[in-house]
DNA sequence: AGCGAATTGTAAAAAAACTGTAAGCGTGAG
DNA sequence: CTCACGCTTACAGTTTTTTTACAATTCGCT
């Protein structure tokens, strides 16, 4: 569910700041030198990459400028200790789309990524007919807002992620209702009621799927 | 490679500083008068533009609404010795970026020109029918300023600045008021619905729509 | 096919959460 | 001192979420 951003940074100290900082807000993998990265990005792409430019056994530029010949659009934030404008340049130049100068605060870091997530739109995705957009916490069925409350919302498009997959019942507790682990109640029926209801108002019928003794299934 | 930039201004002492400020760095043409600039950037157009709002042969405001409609983007830096604040105002309603009171000092002249080349830097940004001038902190809606406290000016300036989206209080409250995050208290509320009072004091309804359980939203 | 236990759907009521607003307090600048 | 500002408390009006209670369905078993 949530965005997952690769970290290239060799220092340790400034690894736990990365760790502090993202922990509960995305999934983060870091990497200590170019190469561990590359391993990994051959077989997973993630959404957001921050490459530190001074690195052991690599340029920082030219990683960026290998991840751009591999991939065009995945979101670049540089980060540097060097306070010149020229490193920053170079970086952008290679392929960057952000920059950031060491020290950085929590606030700075955590905007530009989620600048660089709205920018690559990854705050809109979109699943058959249906559009999950986070900057609003709206989805659309055929341009048509579902209206769904907060609740609904999170619900909805952790269904509607998980393509064509049966979610057991567990696990959406887990998901959307955390540790507060509720024993036998209805909520979660009454919630998918609800979807369903607002769903077939507005025209989508058949879309969440009961299987009976595991959970829901949403089709792709 | 260098950015180019047009200056009109007729007094030719201050030509001389324009020139020996920007010896090196920038490529400059300097115009004595609107007539001039207007025949040579029908055929070239610059990074960049510097007015002096007192000119002989026309107005400066007028000026700068005529760059407007022939280029929506160019940067414009509106100058003046007139000291009342006024004269900005209006530099800024016809489509300026920035402004800088006579005399000003060399370095806060380069500084203003790099902003402007790098649009996001800018000190006064527009955002639809509203102005967000950080010089002063103010932000005018159509000729008007707000009039808002700081706090205010801070929180609104973020809320107008996020095209849109839906800001959850949880961000507005990380944002503004930092780590200081109190649990539960109606302060944010209160700044809203104070916002909310000036905004329609001045003629500004529906800006800040309400996002229930989640938290608030400008419209773009 | 019929029965019963387990599971799921639904309506209504209850509880909790959320927002807007009024009133008031403390503080620091002028 | 006085006032503007930022914050808090209290409470009312809503909406959202959960609970309760019961109906309906499914599935294994005889």
């Amino acid at each position: 569910m949530n965005e997952l951003l690769y970290i290239i940074e060799d220092d340790e100290g400034v690894q736990e700041v990365y760790e502090s900082a993202f922990e509960d807000l995305y999934r983060i993998k870091i990497f200590g030198n170019g190469k561990d990265f590359f391993d990994t990005f051959a077989n997973e792409k993630p959404d957001l990459i921050i490459v530190d430019i001074m690195l052991p056994d690599m340029d920082g530029y030219k990683i960026i400028s290998d991840i751009r010949k591999r991939d065009e659009r995945i979101p670049i934030i540089v980060v540097s200790a060097k306070t010149d404008e020229l490193s920053f340049v170079k970086g952008l130049n290679k392929g960057a789309d952000d920059y950031m100068a060491k020290p950085f605060s929590i606030m700075e870091l955590l905007a530009r990524v989620k600048a660089g997530l709205r920018r690559s739109n990854l705050l809109v995705k979109h699943q058959g007919d249906f559009i999950i957009d986070k900057n609003n916490f709206r989805i659309l069925y055929k341009n048509t807002d579902l209206m769904l409350t907060p609740k609904e919302f999170r619900l909805f498009s952790y269904m509607l992620s998980s393509n064509g997959r049966t979610i057991p019942r567990e696990e959406l507790f887990r998901e959307i209702w955390g540790d507060e682990f509720i024993g036998e109640t209805r909520t979660l029926d009454m919630h998918v009621a609800e979807l369903r209801g607002k769903l077939s108002a507005a025209g989508a019928n058949n879309v969440i799927q009961t299987v009976r003794g595991i959970g829901y299934k949403v089709e792709s």
